[in-house]
RNA sequence: GGUGGGGUUCCCGAGUGGUCAAAGGGAACAGACUGUAAAUCUGUCGGCGAUGCCUUCGGAGGUUCAAAUCCUCCCCCCACCA
């Protein structure tokens, strides 16, 4: 079996590791247990986060057990690692609530039966340190010298907003949650962003200094898109995993936008097909990647919100954009459909509207602001003028447009906002 | 605690009594070009059934025909000193 480091390497999702030698001596010397920690920042992870669950997935997948922490406790104080600003402190209630969405949450991509993996809430250890203790059996291992050289504390030392005390902390708690996994359940491999490097260290040490074991540290590249955006930022916010936050269809729209550069890449984390199926994708140019992007995007939703959405983001996607065939060659691995593809508009974004509301006509701008396309009526006025508004393909381009039952298309009318925003309003009988 | 400098529209940042819904940049949105890509060019970018009206420049009062701009009090941030 190959060592999953090579695996986690070839996919692109090695920033940086410690003990290189070692670590993978440690893996290769049988199942091991690594872990991750989620930030409770709110009730759901988002795209920023794929990257980690699916280290901890590819770690299962090659028999290891991951162990996923949830920052119950953490939480409560903040990390200020690579942050400009200081984090608004949330309630022990907000974060209690938030750690048991991302339980959930975590459970669709990492299988938590029969010791395969591990799902931890570090409040449950954090919560009861006692200070002094924590200070004489802990804090004496931790020089202030190197924290404040530390990368991870530099930017904030350096604002002018400074660095609070709590934060201060936050690498103690984090490199505690390290000694107490390692001493619960013999876990010695402690992955992250590389925003982390200085807290994964940091536990390292304490584990060294207080146990004398030896522990290995790996961290992921901070994954943004060619032009240099962060993953998962749009207009509308983040690209959220949770289906009420960001629909099956958006999630997917997402991924279809993917800029050139990043379709291989993007399929190399976001995805399990094989290596040797990616490499091709490197070579493809133009209009041809578009077919790759349509499998990353089916691949990708349907790993976060499961096959049935993601074929149904699919079909919405081919109904109103137009399907291309998909070659048996491409990503062979993938069980996208490849036939001639059955267009179905179920996942399009749409909403119910009354015939009689028709009857009496609803002025094209209202109708725009209300399933909102726009986000207010100037915005949605504005919209017309510049010739940005269709109702069933049609561009409409007269300002007072009023929306009636002449406009009903086999049961809906298909609003567009732009190139690529669609609603859809299905019209019933009241 | 003392002294000084600040808090402006999504973000950065100009603006020190009327010409200010507020320069400039970024982001975003629309159009053209395209491949649901990138880059580029053009336009838009507080709200409102809209040649006008309403709300906004940390908060609350006040001066004035007129306040983001002046005065008073309060809140918050930063720097230096203690």
């Amino acid at each position: 079996m190959s060592n999953v480091i090579d695996v986690l390497e070839e996919r692109g999702f090695i920033d940086n590791k410690t003990h290189d030698q070692e670590l993978r001596e440690h893996i290769n010397n049988g199942p091991v247990t690594c872990y991750i920690g989620f930030d409770p920042t709110a009730s759901s992870l988002h795209i920023g986060s794929l990257v980690p669950i699916m280290a901890l997935a590819h770690m299962q997948r090659n028999g290891h057990r991951p162990i996923a922490l949830v920052g119950g406790g953490t939480g409560l104080v903040g990390d200020p690692s690579g942050k400009t600003e200081m984090r608004k402190i949330l309630t022990i209630e907000d974060v209690n609530h938030n750690a048991e969405a991302l339980k959930k949450q975590l459970s669709r991509f990492i299988d938590f039966g029969a010791d395969k993996a591990l799902l931890v809430n570090n409040a449950d250890w954090l919560t009861r340190i006692e200070y002094i203790p924590f200070l004489r059996d802990y804090g004496r291992h931790f020089s202030v010298n190197r924290m404040i050289k530390a990368e991870s504390y530099r930017m904030r030392l350096e604002s002018e907003e400074g660095l609070s005390f709590i934060e201060f902390n936050y690498m103690l708690l984090q490199a505690y949650d390290f000694l107490e996994l390692y001493r619960r359940y013999e876990c010695r491999i402690q992955m992250g962003g590389s925003d982390q490097w200085g807290n994964i260290v940091a536990g390292i040490d304490l584990v060294r200094k207080a146990d004398q074991g030896a522990a290995f540290g790996l961290t992921f590249p901070l994954i943004t898109t060619s032009s240099g955006a962060k993953m998962g930022k749009t207009a509308a916010g983040a690209v959220w995993l949770d289906a009420e936050r960001t629909s099956p269809y958006d999630f997917y729209q997402y991924w279809i936008n993917t800029d050139d550069k990043d379709v291989a890449r993007f399929l190399a984390l976001y995805t399990f097909l094989p290596m040797a199926e990616i490499h091709p994708v490197y070579q493809l140019e133009g209009a041809d990647l578009n077919l790759a992007k349509t499998i990353l995007a089916f691949e990708t939703t349907q790993i976060v919100h499961g096959q049935t959405a993601a074929l149904e983001a699919y079909k919405a996607a081919t109904s109103v954009f137009g399907a291309r065939k998909i070659p048996a060659s491409l990503l062979p691995a993938s069980t996208i459909p490849r036939g001639d593809s059955v267009a179905g508009d179920l996942g399009v974004p749409s909403s119910d509207i009354a015939v009689s509301e028709l009857s009496v006509g609803i002025p094209l701008f209202k109708l725009f602001h209300k399933v909102g396309l726009a986000n207010s009526g100037g915005a949605a006025r504005r919209l017309i003028s510049q010739g940005g508004a269709y109702i069933n393909g049609s561009r409409i381009e007269t300002m007072d447009y009023t929306v009636t039952a002449d406009d009903i298309d086999d049961g809906t009318i298909m609003l567009r906002s732009g190139k690529k925003k669609y609603h859809k309003l299905v019209v019933n009988d009241r």
